[in-house]
DNA sequence: GCCATAAATGATACTTAATCTCATAAAATA
DNA sequence: TATTTTATGAGATTAAGTATCATTTATGGC
């Protein structure tokens, strides 16, 4: 995580360590309030500051929640999608989705010229949706 | 606009004439402090209202601009995505897309049980990708 | 048309999320 | 280790939206 930083030219600083350990230890999508809460230590602003550099950098993407609240996880390089499970908040990440041809075709025909676009999938995952009762809807 | 409130049994009162007015004559997507702006002699918790309002019965839909902001615009019934242009900020529906087929089968091979997506594509219009120089960055 | 009542409004306070400012502290490097 | 540049933290500020509540307005029965 921190190597990237490095490369670009940005300090390794104590601060900017502790972010990445946390975040390296979220297994859900979060939202900047939650890293604040795991590290009171940190000033607003700096935790602001390491999600904005993350996000550019491309270690955190961001992710959009069907209520429409926003929220940060840990990326994988390049462009993808998520699957969304509304109730237990986990996430999959979707990489081998042919829709950009689809949406180049569909733009094209409509005298667009497409430069990007953003998707997010909503539903249950596997757990969720073989136990009818949602085990755990406070997680989100 | 009017009637499906009326039908919803909520009142017909001036000052939602008068976002109705307003909003039927935006050509572009806006936001609440667009409405604002236009509508001065309005109360803030008025315009928030009737916009949730709006959103709730379906006359308005939200858009996603690639920052992340969002904004509102007049909406087509029923689900529909948006090609948005990047300069000049129009929108244009996209109807007869086909990607609730295959984000079906994609949910369906990662044992996904879709409920719902949220897509907005980026570009430049027909009208913006001709001219080459961006005529109006400033409307966005 | 008038009146009672239920709903909507507007002013303002409040909340939440994020950005800005700037003096201080910490990295990197010479 | 001294210098310089960058990052930090505290707190003020902005922005977007929600909550509260007294006042106003629409509506439907009379």
């Amino acid at each position: 995580f921190l190597e990237t930083l490095e490369q670009r030219g940005y300090r390794s600083t104590e601060p900017r360590r502790a972010v990445a350990q946390v975040i390296a230890n979220q297994d859900k999508h979060f939202t900047a309030e939650d890293l604040r809460e795991q590290l009171p230590s940190l000033g607003r602003a700096t935790i602001f500051r390491s999600l904005k550099l993350l996000v550019e950098t491309g270690v955190l993407c961001r992710v959009l929640l069907e209520d429409g609240d926003l929220h940060y996880q840990v990326s994988h390089r390049g462009h993808h999608h998520h699957l969304l499970c509304v109730e237990c908040g986990s996430s999959q990440d979707l990489l081998g989705c042919d829709i950009e041809d689809l949406l180049q075709q569909t733009s094209a025909s409509h005298g667009f010229e497409l430069s990007g676009h953003w998707l997010e999938v909503y539903g249950r995952c596997r757990a969720c949706s073989t136990t009818d009762q949602p085990a755990e809807l406070t997680v989100v």
